[in-house]
RNA sequence: GGUAGGUUACCCAAGUGGCCAACGGGGGCAGACUGUAAAUCUGCUGGCUUACGCCUUCGAUGGUUCGAAUCCAUCACCUACCA
């Protein structure tokens, strides 16, 4: 199967330009493509997951992938999919934010690979130093203003008068333009792709290229992943699900997959794992034979749980999932209750608290972060909503005192269906 | 610059002197049913309070009043028409 067959069976492609001629070339040879990620956050979060897996499959397929890290763009803010003018950030945190994502976009793909190893590179590199008054010259001369303002992304900005669009916002779509058109000279990189909101980015780098270098290039856009309720992937009620441990721990990672809505697993699989089609295929034949086994929902957590966090920490996290939802907590032993401590939300508590009365419930709840304030704590409480140990406890007076403690140390908190954590005393 | 209208909780949106912590919808959280899914039904959705209440909130600041989200003044921002 070629690439752009297998990325058409994956939904992957949600416009390209020149299908053909794209077909050909990439039949031919190595083509060298690139994806770009700004760093507006000092971490990715799983949106960014579809380019990243996109540049490693046509690695896989033989040919040349370049991640690049905006470190210029980042500092303009891109207006596409935006519906008002954004903050910009200082210089300090780009630094830090491009530093972070290098470290994300370093993985996934191979950088040691003898025929065709990825490069990352950064448009701070070639952008940074240019002047204002060249790129006006050699870059802004060859966009019509007239077209750009056709272009979606300023085009909705235009008509909301409320938002409007800044002049930098205005003038993203020449730097993108710009890094395209300069990698296309120094690396020979024939191939954009980005999700659907780049389309028109992506596009004006094709134009700029054919004007400034009069040879082709080419531009491919997946649709970007949407929930089953058309709303935006993975972000939660508490944030972005993050690429960084630090941000969204591995086990919480692996969670997010697992609840993923029926309807939309198998669209996951495709799009964000590297699970062949027959693997795929099988999978949502089992699905819908027993969509109540969630083999797809395991299946998908675990693999892109594993692309992110490698091995060792998915299984980790998937022992602590079948602790936590596989009905084996009564009678849990010791070794095995240590496997969830730090896998899911911990949090620790001074043991003097425990004394004499104990530490009131609803307080513990605000603590551990599973509730936003003492009144919900309480209402949550009463609803039924709160387990002890895994027993629900109804009684919002209730005082936790050392003695409600696992092994001596440890207590098991949970809200809902699904939301624990452990508390540890401390010293 | 002129005139008119607007600014309400996470979002939309009622409320135009006391019955307003503020209708309704969305979202969110919890419960029931399930499969850690969807749909559906129920409850909750400013903070504190072992509930009698207390405190903060209706763009900002002052004022009128026993009492203001509601009236007045000034300021800020937005929208429309006119210049």
């Amino acid at each position: 199967m070629s690439i752009l067959a297998e990325l058409d069976w994956r939904g992957l492609v949600a416009d390209c330009t020149d299908r053909v001629e794209l077909a050909k070339r990439t039949a031919s040879g190595p083509i060298t493509l690139y994806c770009g990620f700004d760093p507006t956050a000092d971490s990715l979060h799983v949106g960014h997951l579809v380019g990243q897996v996109m540049l490693r499959r046509f690695q896989l397929a033989g040919h040349h992938p370049m991640p690049l890290a905006g470190g210029a763009t980042g500092q303009i803010g891109d207006p596409s999919g935006k519906t008002s003018e954004r903050q910009l950030l200082t210089r300090e945190q780009i630094t830090h934010n491009v530093g972070c994502i290098k470290r994300q976009l370093a993985r996934i793909l191979d950088f040691e690979s003898k025929s065709n190893p990825a490069r990352l590179v950064d448009n701070a590199a070639w952008t940074a130093q240019i002047s204002f008054l060249d790129f006006l010259r050699d870059v802004g001369k060859h966009f019509s203003v007239n077209v750009m303002m056709q272009k979606e992304s300023v085009r909705a900005r235009m008509e909301d008068r409320e938002a409007g669009i800044s002049y930098t916002e205005f003038s993203y779509m020449l730097l993108q333009a710009y890094d395209f058109c300069h990698l296309r000279k120094e690396f020979n990189c024939q191939l954009q792709v980005g999700g659907s909101d780049q389309w028109g980015n992506i596009t004006a780098g094709i134009d700029l290229i054919r004007k400034k270098l009069g040879t082709p290039a080419y531009g491919l856009t997946f649709p970007l992943l949407t929930k089953a309720d058309g709303t935006k992937f993975g972000k939660t009620e508490s944030g972005a699900v993050w690429l960084d441990p630090r941000k969204t721990s591995p086990y919480r990672f692996y969670q997010f997959f697992i609840q993923a809505d029926d309807g939309k697993v198998i669209d996951y699989l495709k799009m964000l794992t590297l699970l062949s089609r027959e693997e795929i295929d099988a999978l949502e034949s089992s699905h819908q034979a027993n969509p109540g086994a969630r083999e797809a929902h395991k299946d998908l957590a675990r693999a892109a749980t594993t692309l992110v966090h490698g091995e060792s920490v998915t299984l980790e996290a998937i022992r602590a999932s079948e602790i936590l939802f596989g009905g084996q907590l009564e009678g849990v032993s010791e070794t095995t209750f240590n496997e969830i401590v730090g896998e899911v939300p911990t949090k620790e508590i001074e043991q003097a608290k425990l004394d004499a009365p104990g530490l009131p419930l609803v307080e513990l709840l605000l603590h551990s972060g599973l509730c936003p304030s003492k009144g919900q704590a309480r209402k949550d409480i009463e609803g039924g909503g709160v387990y002890v140990n895994n027993i629900r406890e109804s009684n919002f007076q209730r005082a936790i005192a050392a003695n409600d403690f696992l092994f001596g140390k440890h207590l098991l908190l949970r809200k809902g269906k699904k939301n624990y954590v452990v508390v540890t005393v401390k010293g």
